[in-house]
DNA sequence: GGCTAACGTTCTTTATATAGAACGTTCTAT
DNA sequence: ATAGAACGTTCTATATAAAGAACGTTAGCC
């Protein structure tokens, strides 16, 4: 996911007004942008404003993205996405990620600085975790905290697994 | 969703950036745009191109329609901000939330359907949570999981809280 | 035939999004 | 104290997205 591709969004903006039964005159009125403008994007050139990918989006009733989004989820080469959802000011410092792992992933983790924890909660799939040696089978809505100062790994069978992820960093000097 | 705010999307973009420590040079930078371009998006004005947003949307890692759909919604006007993060697509159901907690507030949730458990993650801040009668203080960092089926409440003091939660849902006929 | 209406396309003009330079400010280091 | 670097902001020039008019085409209809 790293290119824009304009073609696509011509494409799926016509697709999607084909599937309704509109023409391209209809559709740029009722969203109040200009047909030729509309006709451009159809065509793959250009580079629509947010305000008309916008207005198209409300006419068309379709989720934003859905515009542009590619149909394949890109994943890194290792099979593993990851997403920073937030992070934490206090201490100790805690990082919130989303993350998924495709199916047959094997994936093992260095270890963190000493105390540093990880908390697991599974969305959907299914997740081996842990330290290694000492990992846990998880299920949609199970949760595991394990200590992530030692190797600790990330593996899936045959499904995909998605997940929320919480690091907790050890504080210096305040090391078990 | 009708009208397209552009303040919002300001407001995302500078969210997202401060959450990673970045500069607003820096991520102008490594996205390839002008920092004055960056600069006029994030005070609110402006009307950025499509391969402005996917350039930013790339290099803060978020999903596409992230940085301009209001996707913090307000529950009521109590000082709570939930967000919804994914959904399972598996049994049991699992939905994942990001969620904010303003000071000094308490909130009573309903009790889900039968079975339904609640799993939290503090991201920062305090928080008190918990089935009523039998609540749970946190730290950021700690992990708590509760039957969600009866009355239970979030409860912050002097700090708010951020916090990440999943809630697995019962399944029909599996109530124990 | 000729007339009308709607379609999608391609012009021209205007508004504006973008890039790059210049700016004032706040640090740090010498 | 002075130089330097980085920050966010505000200029200016240019590229281009958007709007509206004009175009060729097709289909129906008297």
């Amino acid at each position: 996911m790293d290119q824009l591709s304009l073609s696509t969004l011509g494409q799926h903006l016509q697709s999607l007004r084909l599937a309704r039964g509109w023409s391209l005159s209809q559709l740029a009125h009722d969203a109040g942008i200009a047909k030729s403008n509309l006709c451009r994007l159809e065509q793959g050139n250009g580079n629509p404003t947010l305000d008309t990918i916008w207005r198209l989006a409300v006419q068309l009733n379709v989720p934003f993205g859905t515009l542009v989004a590619p149909i394949t989820v890109p994943l890194g080469e290792d099979g593993v996405q990851v997403r920073l959802i937030d992070q934490g000011k206090d201490t100790p410092q805690v990082d919130a990620y989303w993350m998924r792992c495709a199916p047959h992933t094997l994936r093992h983790a260095e270890p963190h600085s000493p105390g540093t924890r990880e908390s697991l909660m599974l969305i959907s799939g299914s997740l081996e975790a842990g330290p290694e040696g000492d990992t846990t089978q998880l299920r949609p809505g199970d949760t595991v905290t394990f200590a992530a100062d030692q190797p600790h790994l990330y593996c899936t069978q045959e499904a995909e697994a998605t997940l929320m992820m919480t690091i907790t960093y050890g504080i210096k000097g305040d090391t078990p």
